[in-house]
DNA sequence: AATTTATGTTCAAAATAATGAACTTTGGTT
DNA sequence: AACCAAAGTTCATTATTTTGAACATAAATT
């Protein structure tokens, strides 16, 4: 009889996590969440077994963190469950909690020649991950942005006018009441087409560089 | 001599992948993703071991893709690159880009007299934590909502017209040009004093105390 | 060109994740 | 309670990842 494997294993687990020279926060820990999806799922160890390829065994011990599952075991699961891959990561990780908003002073940014004029009416979040906008532009009004970070989404919506909307490589032509969601991890920009003013809202989502 | 472990060990990497069920897609290569995030940090295979806690020799087969990594030793290397674990793996991934929702496409909801519409311009979290409209509604136009839930918040700016919130036992009067910002913790409502009719955008901060 | 230095790749061994079978536990039924 | 079936856990083995050292390759210096 041996008594290595589970009980050593989830140690030594551990002592892997915290190897390294990173000293704050640890790997994300999927178990619950993939119990959780399981369980909503209505599936047995055996049926997510048969369903995703990968052994019972090895996911009754990835449920109790009892093993640092390979990428390539993890994907199959998060098939499986239908659950992309990305978001059952970061589940067990913090959600964005909210805290209370200052003043709102509704500060103005306007690009140099003015044509296009940005009313913040409101940001959010402890490390500001969450910003709005009312926007302006006249005929010509130019917008560029820096990239905002890696999975940083820009929300707008046209109210009236057409606008411009380019992003990384690709673009799109935005006419009144459509809305257009974007990602802005690269340098963007906005251009009022005219003839008549483009109005409109933004919500932008930026993702702050937290462990996750 | 042998010819076994990066031969071999990246054909069974492949084989690995795609065993299981799943038909479609294929596990994340965070290969070129880590390299070229390595290179932009002006980082060598020994540096970035040295400061992940990982060995270069494993690095450098992760980054040809010949080997399948391990969550603790992928994370380890987000962290190290300071990159969000969740990035490096979806990078591989496209996503759309961009999300072009129409006219038509955007959800609509209006009060039973229809004096009051509001348009459900985006959604946020995995929770719906978050939610933005646009609302217009003409003269006498009422919107009536519960509560959303202790420590919810709204923000309402008023592009036009002329409003009327009441929240609990306050009320206030909108006009054109101003946003306010109310607690939503119990039933409130909206109502456009006109004459002329009242457009603006709204930010919702639903307060989830979800179990997770 | 030869020598050093820096960077990346492969090797052999050690660590551990994954597997299938055996075992235990849980819940329901007689 | 004894039995049974279903679900989850542990066991022994196999397959792979991970490691540190040796090796190879490229770049710079003499």
């Amino acid at each position: 009889m041996q008594q290595k494997k589970d009980a050593s294993s989830s140690s030594s687990f551990a002592r892997d996590a915290f190897a390294g020279q990173n000293t704050s926060g640890r790997p994300p820990l999927v178990g619950k969440e993939i119990q959780r999806l399981r369980q909503e799922h209505q599936l047995t160890l055996d049926e997510l077994a048969s369903k995703s390829g990968v052994s019972k065994s090895i996911l009754s011990q990835i449920e109790r963190d009892h093993s640092n599952p390979t990428l390539s075991t993890i994907w199959r699961i998060s098939q499986a469950l239908k659950q992309p891959l990305v978001d059952m990561l970061s589940s067990g990780q913090e959600k964005p909690r909210f805290e209370h908003l200052k003043v709102n002073q509704t500060p103005v940014v306007s690009s140099t020649d003015g044509k296009f004029v940005l009313k913040i009416l409101g940001t959010l979040g402890t490390v500001s991950t969450l910003q709005w906008y009312e926007f302006k532009a006249e005929e010509g009004g130019i917008l560029e942005s820096e990239s905002h970070g890696s999975g940083s989404l820009e929300n707008l919506t046209l109210v009236s006018g057409k606008l411009l909307v380019i992003s990384g490589t690709e673009s799109r032509e935005l006419i009144s009441g459509e809305t257009l969601r974007f990602l802005t991890d690269s340098p963007h920009r906005l251009e009022s087409l005219g003839p008549e003013p483009a109005h409109g809202f933004m919500v932008n989502l930026l993702n702050s560089n937290e462990s996750f």
